[in-house]
DNA sequence: TTGTAAGCGTTATCAC
DNA sequence: GTGATAACGCTTACAA
C-alpha cells in the first residue's frame, strides 16, 4: 500500500494558492510575494514535495542533463576526464548521463541514440571517428555536441582536444636526439581510433624526416591491456634486429611491455628504452618511471563541459580548442648502450 | 531557423493511423498488424522520428534510468565498479545517471536528491554511512535502492558488498604469521566511511586477539592520495620504535608509502613490509608487488546492477549479498629481518 | 502579485 | 486491430 506521491497541485492546495504560484515559487522566487513564498516553502518541506523532472522537462523542453559516451572507465585516463566532466556539469546544475562503448563504434552509436532519446540537452563524444548513422542523427535532432580528446582537421566540428600527431612527433624526436636509431612501436587498435592513428603517424613522420624507417613489422597493434603489451614486447624481442627504443601507444601497453622486459631479465632503460603516451603517475612512483607524452585528462573534461555549457546558455566559444600536451621525461628512456659506447 | 522536431503524431498522420497505433508499434509491435507495423516503421525511418523520453516517462512513470552516486572516478577501484554497473544496466536497457561526491556526505545527499528529481527508477549508493536527510528522502519517495561495497550490519537495508572488517583481519593475521609484531597503519579518512573504519577495526581486533596493541600514534589517517601516503610513511619512519609492517588503508596510499621507502633508501619488503587493500594490478606488474586484500570491484558493479534490476522487475533477490574478498600475496610483505635472524 | 487554462508528447483505457 | 480521448505533472502566456 504505497501512498501517492505529493505533487505540485497538492502543495498549491495546502498553501491556498494556484499551481502557477507554486511553480513560480520554485523557479522564479523573486516574482512571488515574500510571505506567500515562505508559506509555500513551509508546505513543500512539510509535505516532502519532490518536483517531477519528466513533467518539467516535457513543459520546458529542457532536461538539464548532458550525455557522454566514453570509451571505457577501466582506463584511468578516461575516468579522470569523466570525473572532471561530471564535476563541472554538477556545479552548473547539470546531471551526467553516462555510457561506455568499449571501442565499438556500433555500440557507441546505439548508446548515443539512447541518451538522445532520454532527452539530454547536449552530447559529449570522444574522438572524431564515429558511425555515419550517428552523425546523421546528431544532424537531424540538432543537438549541441562537442568532440573531445581529438581535433577535427576539417575544422567543421566543435571540439576541444589534443594534437595526437604532434605528441607522436615529440617522443620520436626526443628518442632520436638521445641517439636511438632502431625503433619499434606497440600501437593501440587504430582502425576506429584517430587518436592512436595520429600518434603512430606522428612517430612515423618524425622518423622519416630523419631518414629512419618504421616498417609494418615493427608496428604491433594490440588492444589496450597490459597483457597485450607483454605479448607485443615478446614479439619485438624475438625479432632478429633488436630495437633500442620501443614506443607504446599508451600507458597501459607500456606497463605490460616493461613487465615483459623485466621477466626476460632486461634492464629498462639500460638494455632497452620504453616510452609511452598518456600517464602513469602511480606506477611511475615505484618503477623505472615511464617517459610519456602526458595528456592532461582532467583539464580536458572540465573544458569540454564548459564548452558545452557555454553554448547551451548562448555564450560564444571558440569552435575548436586545442589543449597543450607535455613531454615528461623520466627514467624509462635513455641512450642505447651502443650509443653510449660510441660516445664514451 | 530550426525545424520543429518530428513527433509521434506526425508519424501517425503520415502513416494514416492513430497515435495509439504508432505507440503500440513502438512498445507492443506484436499487437499491430504486420503490414501496418511495416508501414509505420518506414515512416519512422523516413521522418527520422526520435521518441521523446520525457513525455514517455510522464505517461508511464518510468524513466528506465538508474542513478549512482559514487565517491570518485579518480580512484580506479570505483571507476571499475562504475564501468561494470553501466555495462550491466545498458544491457538491460537502462541508462546510468552518475554523480561523484568526493567523500563529502552533504554533496552526496544533494546529488542523490538531484538524481531522484530527474526521475531515476532506482538508486545505487556506496557504503552505509549517509546523511539522515538522504535516508528520509529515500524513505519518503519510496525509491528502490541498493547499498554497495559495504554490508549493513543491521540487516535492514538492501546491500551487496564486502566484509571490510574481515579483510582487515586477514592482512593482520597474515603478517603476524610471518612474524611481525610491530605494526603501523596508514588509514584513509574514516569519519564518514564505514569501509575504512571497518578495515582498521579488523586489523586492530586481530592484533589484540594475539596481544598486540595498535596505539593511536601508530594509526595515521590521511586522505586518499599517493602524496598523503608518502607523508604518512615519513611520520612512521620518524617514530622511535620502528614498525616492521605498515598496513595501508588502500592501494593509493600504499603506492605513496612504498615510494617514500624507496626515497629513503629502504628496501621493501626486506627492510619494511608494506601491504594494502583494494588493488594495484598495473603497478604490481613492475614494482615490488603489493600484497593486498583484493576486492573484486567489477563483479560488485555487476551484482549491484543485477540486484536493482531484479527488484525493479519484481523478481525476488536476497536482501543482503556478501561478495568474497581475496588475500593476494605478493613480494611486498615478508618476515621482518629480525625475525629471519632469530629463525636463521 | 496571483489565477486560469492551454499546452508539452506520450501511454493506456475503453469502445468499436 | 484500431481509434478517441483522458490522463501524466509541470510551465507559461495571458488575464485579472
Amino acid at each position: 500500500m504505497k501512498k501517492k506521491p505529493v505533487k505540485l497541485a497538492d502543495v498549491a492546495r495546502f498553501s491556498g494558492v494556484s499551481t502557477a504560484t507554486v511553480s513560480r515559487a520554485l523557479s522564479l522566487p523573486h516574482k512571488v510575494k515574500p510571505e506567500t513564498l515562505e508559506r509555500i516553502q513551509r508546505v513543500i518541506k512539510k509535505l516532502g514535495y519532490v518536483p517531477h523532472g519528466a513533467a518539467r522537462a516535457l513543459a520546458t523542453r529542457r532536461t538539464h542533463t548532458i550525455g557522454a559516451v566514453i570509451p571505457t572507465l577501466d582506463n584511468a585516463i578516461f575516468a579522470n576526464t569523466t570525473h572532471a566532466l561530471q564535476k563541472t556539469l554538477d556545479e552548473a546544475g547539470y546531471t551526467l548521463l553516462l555510457g561506455c562503448h568499449e571501442f565499438n563504434p556500433k555500440v557507441e552509436a546505439r548508446i548515443a541514440r539512447k541518451l538522445i532519446e532520454r532527452g539530454v540537452d547536449g552530447l559529449v563524444l570522444f574522438g572524431t571517428d564515429h558511425e555515419n548513422e550517428l552523425w546523421e542523427l546528431i544532424e537531424r535532432v540538432q543537438i549541441p555536441y562537442v568532440l573531445t580528446w581529438a581535433l577535427d582537421r576539417t575544422g567543421r566540428r566543435p571540439c576541444v582536444g589534443f594534437d595526437s600527431r604532434e605528441a607522436g612527433v615529440r617522443v620520436a624526436q626526443y628518442l632520436m636526439d638521445l641517439g636511438h636509431r632502431r625503433f619499434a612501436m606497440i600501437a593501440g587498435i587504430t582502425a576506429t581510433n584517430e587518436r592512436h592513428r595520429e600518434r603512430v603517424r606522428g612517430v612515423r613522420e618524425a622518423l622519416a624526416a630523419r631518414g629512419i624507417a618504421l616498417p609494418p613489422s615493427r608496428i604491433i597493434e594490440k588492444p589496450f591491456s597490459p597483457t597485450a603489451g607483454r605479448e607485443a614486447m615478446q614479439e619485438i624481442l624475438r625479432q632478429r634486429v633488436r630495437s633500442t627504443a620501443v614506443i607504446c601507444g599508451n600507458d597501459v601497453l607500456a606497463i605490460g611491455a616493461i613487465a615483459e622486459c623485466h621477466a626476460q631479465g632486461l634492464n629498462v632503460p639500460a638494455d632497452i628504452s620504453v616510452t609511452g603516451f598518456d600517464d602513469m603517475e602511480f606506477a611511475s612512483m615505484v618503477t623505472p618511471a615511464l617517459t610519456t607524452v602526458h595528456f592532461p585528462a582532467a583539464e580536458l573534461g572540465q573544458y569540454a563541459a564548459e564548452h558545452l555549457l557555454a553554448r547551451l546558455s548562448g555564450r560564444k566559444v571558440p569552435h575548436q580548442q586545442q589543449l597543450p600536451v607535455e613531454l615528461i621525461v623520466r627514467a624509462s628512456s635513455a641512450a642505447p648502450r651502443e650509443v653510449l659506447a660510441e660516445v664514451g
